[in-house]
DNA sequence: CCTATAGTTGCGGGGAACAACCAACTGAGG
DNA sequence: CCTCAGTTGGTTGTTCCCCGCAACTATAGG
């Protein structure tokens, strides 16, 4: 059977992978200062709305010790909550700040522009449709990675 | 317009991203100890052929100096064979020796079982589909973010 | 009391950029 | 020719960021 599609997929994927990197790295400071991934934090809590920090992390697929620091410096930020938990001492909720929902949406036309810019020439239909298959793709990895009960370890 | 597809993608990207580098470096050291970054690398060489570092570095959107770590690394597991070139003593030239062909030909084949096991109800009509779109993505943002004269700084 | 869970903090490591550097290839003038 | 300035190919040192693991505190629940 047909193998090399994986592989291609594989390739382009890490590609993807560099190219995102230096887009967000470079076209510098999208989050006003924040950097990619805390905005990713930012984004995720925007999507799923307040929630804990071990939800988070976990939305994020990362340790929870990285969600804790990043967590941390946007809260000293103030770009992000953390209100302690009525129902759990321990734990606490995090949600996003009025100014961390305008740092997000300034940041989210940001990007868009960039990446519009990248991609004049294609169609909606296209885009929408790469959106789709990689939505698809995300989900069934990560389904497969971390769906199966087996521990992040 | 719809900005939202692009924001769309941002994020679907951002996510492969995480899953990518989980999937690469949990489903571990596909590349027989050698991880992703420098899998990357033996992958480039395998696509491009024989080539310079400064090529080599340009194709994998890195820094030279971490292009030329990851060589002298690849040479000394002797996966990567590194020869003067006959042009310009100042360069050498960088190519797979039968060894890096090997792994990298494992490495592909195991990487490509583990993507087809997560994709497994994925028809190949649209995983081509995803290659394809993915390959556009790919050459136009690189065009955008490297295409243009302005270094890297 | 004992175990499990929410989070924090202290390591350590890997990948990458930047800067400073050496070496060798240019390409004018003299 | 010859030399010297400028350019280009690579390497090394430093630093930074992101991450995971382990150890720890504190609360929850039986």
């Amino acid at each position: 059977m047909r193998s090399d599609v994986w592989s291609d997929l594989v390739d382009q994927g890490r590609l993807l992978v560099r190219l995102g990197k230096l887009l967000t790295h470079r076209h510098v400071e999208i989050y006003e200062g924040v950097g990619p991934t805390l905005g990713g934090m930012l984004a995720a809590l925007s999507k799923g709305g307040a929630m804990r920090l071990t939800a988070l992390a976990d939305q994020l697929q990362v340790d929870t010790s990285v969600a804790s620091r990043q967590a941390a410096e946007l809260v000293e930020r103030g770009l992000v909550e953390r209100r302690p938990d009525p129902d759990d001492a321990r734990a606490g909720i995090l949600d996003l700040t009025a100014d961390g929902h305008a740092v997000l949406q300034r940041a989210r036309e940001r990007s868009g522009e960039i990446v519009a810019a990248a991609l004049a020439d294609w169609s909606e239909a296209e885009a929408r449709q790469l959106v789709e298959l990689l939505t698809k793709l995300n989900g069934d990895l990560r389904e497969e990675l971390c769906g199966g009960r087996e521990r992040v370890r």
